[in-house]
DNA sequence: TATGAATGAGTTTTCATTCAT
DNA sequence: AATGAATGAAAACTCATTCAT
């Protein structure tokens, strides 16, 4: 800070724009906030807390945050679409392997965000929050349905279940992947749980066949 | 109250005794608890709300309960033994039908009770509580796990899949379906449901053999 | 007095008196609550704890007290006056064992009341039982006081020193002396105790004389 | 705040460091909570009360003091030490006059602070405060017993007394001086307790004797 | 009279938010 | 902009006192 004159002494260092320290230090409050949000619950952190933690003091946090709440949508808006898993093309990959690496993906960038852990005790208390949840979930609910849909009119899926239900299912799984992943081997297990989503979804025959045919076509790019 | 003077006809029934008394004024702020808990969160609900929501002073509620924590534990005391489903015999019943039920039970149970709401609240703060319901957890998966492997020997089950993530999946469907069943349909999305779950278990023909034989049971004890 | 007719009916054995009956269980208050003010203080004492102590309900309390504090100022009163020291006669026996004697006694009630423990506490904050305190001092200031001044008419004590000033320290010797036995050997202090005091009012050769004469005297006595 | 003009002006000034005003605002408190512990006891004083008083919100006074009792305990280690009378010399003045010095000091010293009033409501019930203040009484005994001993060895004190017995009483005489001189004419009466004290110590011919020597130092002193 | 459950004002303490510097 | 001291509302909890039985 103090150093700034120093620069234009330096002279080629541009100085480093306001804007930009201003962004470094709202960052700075957000990770801050995110860490001991899921470290301590969201209730137990206190402002100041966060505001030390990022290495500014108490007052700053406001100037960059209404409050607390705004602090914690605002870590949500960052990353609730980064959530959102690419619309899955069941016939172009072995749908086992395809899911098991969506399930990591997915788990893996809820994991480093961390704030579903927050969430379950602001939900009661915060309309507004909880609204944008359903929403994201919602979104999430349809684009999983509409693809599976699209496989059911593709012949793919069992005939028997009820989409909306296997939808259901699959994104609470989806949304508990973490825990169970947390406490045992990583990789084998998100294959495992892939091929439990893909039971409710494709009959082992069909997935047999999809297998074949992208195991062929590999084995055709293989053979060129 | 109103009933004294009704007694005194009955003659049979004497005062009515203060343990009682004080045993409703005990469960009214159970219940007064859960419901607050459930309507605005944990940390949300005063002692003062409980008391006066069960219509009683501040002062009274500490007669009843060491704090707020203790009037959680013993709302979980009381019921988290009833939620253990009992040992499901897949031979004897239509499996879906017969997870349907149980389904249905456990849903209505955990409902009726709701504290699972705000347990996410406080896991994260309260080690002992953690402990309590992991444990209860761990019983309950241990419980389903061994069921299924039983059904396994019987060669009931899918080979291919893992049963301690299909015991999993199980478990997370069952603690999260009050949250499904709460905006739809009841008795269907049970049924949509079990079904679900029968698939991540039983191929489909195995299904139809048991529930066949099932069926000719009743029928057989039909024709006599 | 009532019960006197009753007594003549059921004969020999006499029902214990209402009157009698409260009045034990007054007492009894009464002295749960010196002993639990003593033990704790006064406001860490409740009334529910005097009442539990004297096994009686916490409403008991009230029919036999209007209030705590009036509890406290029972005690006093029941106690002040006993203990006013009786005029002492110089005179007539060797002043330093009068004195230790006396000493002993007043000590012996205080500590057997045991309240000067407790009055510090409460000095400040209740005018009322300042002035009976104080009231109850002044008594005896004047008491000690005036003994003194028939002394030094009579020529016994020192001439130079301020008597008022001599009855103040007789005085606060005399009311923390619970304090100086309770940490070592009895008999003796009171005698110690008794010759510091004695040295404040007589010159040593007076002592002697009286002691003298006292001596004579029974020695007189035991001649005859 | 209003003289911020006048220093730009004075110019040398430079801005009240922050320091100095939290040092300020922590006086403050001690001041607050010193006074009102004197005019209304411990107890019924509330850290609320102490704020108030200092001119601060409650929540400020936990800024300065974890609580309440933190804050007596600063009170007191403040001026514990400050209490603590100089080794006296009996041999180079008149002892009287400088026991009466001596007390005066003390009195005023004690009666500055004021907190003498509030410990006995607090030594039942604060075993540590407790601690501290014998620590503090054990010490000024020992070295007015050990100042008294010297004295015995000059051949200076009465042979008869028992000198820890003495020093008690000097000790509890001390410690109520406040007490007496509240309700009278000041100097006069440091004189007289220091005659009286020293009545107890020093046979009258032997303090005419120093003082003689004392008087003729001073003589000589003028002389030249 | 006796009981002890019920009352609720009052206390300590915390923390999100503001504001003077 | 940044600072961190100050604010004060709100929560948990206690206990003298009342009151229905």
């Amino acid at each position: 800070m103090t150093s700034s004159d120093e620069r234009t002494f330096v002279g080629a260092f541009p100085i480093i724009p306001k804007q930009e320290r201003a962004q470094q230090k709202r960052s700075a409050l957000l990770e801050s906030g995110r860490s001991l949000f899921i470290e301590k619950g969201y209730e137990q952190t206190t402002t100041k807390d966060i505001a030390s933690h990022a290495g500014v003091a108490t007052g700053t946090f406001y100037r960059y945050f209404s409050d607390k709440r705004q602090l914690l949508l605002s870590l949500l808006e960052d990353k609730l679409d980064k959530l959102m898993p690419p619309e899955p093309n069941w016939m172009h990959q072995n749908p086992e392997q395809l899911l098991a690496s969506l399930l990591e993906n997915y788990t893996k960038s809820l994991e480093t965000m961390g704030i579903h852990r927050v969430l379950p005790e602001l939900l009661p208390k915060d309309r507004e929050l909880s609204m944008i949840l359903l929403e994201a979930r919602r979104k999430m609910h349809t684009r999983i349905l509409s693809s599976l849909q699209q496989a059911k009119k593709a012949g793919l899926t069992w005939k028997d279940l009820d989409l909306d239900t296997v939808t259901w299912a699959i994104m609470i799984m989806v949304e508990n992947s973490p825990e169970k992943t947390e406490h045992s081997g990583r990789q084998l297990d998100f294959l495992e749980m892939a091929k439990v989503i893909c039971r409710l979804v494709f009959p082992p025959d069909i997935i047999r066949n999809l297998a074949d045919i992208e195991g062929n076509k590999h084995a055709g790019a293989e053979d060129k």
